[in-house]
DNA sequence: CTGCGATCTGGAGCGCGCTCCAGGTCAAGC
DNA sequence: GCTTGACCTGGAGCGCGCTCCAGATCGCAG
């Protein structure tokens, strides 16, 4: 949809693009994760090219674990100007290092259970 | 506790070694996760070393993100015998795929997060 | 003008994986 | 003998992150 040179997109068109169902993008505008989204006159959410942007990073943080209220402190910071810039990293960081930490933990228990696969393949030849 | 020759373990010593809690080992039981753990004759539990072994894998499975329902069907097979020893594999190994992906969606995401953060490293200098 | 499908709202419901609680039993130390 | 603390059971409760529903409205194709 494009409206005088701006493009929008439906709520459809925003889940097919995000991943995120159009129940969940209603539930992240309900709780704040979302800032309100842009309506047309008849009251529907149009979303912007900007929109998506931020839908992206969410997706990031929600790939990697970081929790919904975690995700809403950074949401409400990123509505506040270039001067919150700072605590934006270090949302950031901390959640880097909790993600090197989870692949750290899949690597070992992926160790362990390929040794215990190979425990069965051993014991059943 | 040592009985003729014999190491069992208390649902605390239990905890502490496999870093579930006492609640969580007790649902575990209850869920049919575990068998049947050994009781006293006063009807508490005693883990013998293979009931810490077979923790130490539901750890492994849990960490990286198994189901329960899935781990009940491993735990199930893993109670008849060595006939069952195809079925154990397949079951580990389809999760060791799952572990895979879940690895490459970290670094992927990590590397979108880093890309956010240098962004913010830059627009704040 | 009529359908019909996409969307709206507020609020209830759900699946998962625990976690907590009440009320009771037992074992060891003082 | 009494206290204390670990443990028992059955069942309720909880936090998270959605997901679903009813009932209404809108907007475009035929």
């Amino acid at each position: 949809m494009i409206i005088s040179g701006v493009t929008f997109y439906s709520p459809a068109q925003t889940a097919e693009k995000t991943g995120f169902s159009i129940d969940t993008l209603r539930y992240y505008e309900k709780i704040g994760l979302l800032d309100r989204i842009d309506r047309t006159a008849a009251g529907r959410r149009r979303f912007s090219a900007d929109d998506l942007g931020f839908l992206g990073i969410l997706r990031c943080l929600r790939d990697t674990g970081m929790p919904i209220a975690e995700m809403r402190r950074y949401a409400e910071v990123s509505r506040c100007g270039e001067e919150t810039f700072e605590e934006r990293i270090a949302i950031l960081e901390a959640h880097d290092e909790r993600i090197d930490r989870q692949i750290e933990t899949l690597l070992a228990q992926r160790e362990h259970l390929r040794d215990k696969i190979r425990y069965y393949r051993e014991a059943s030849r």
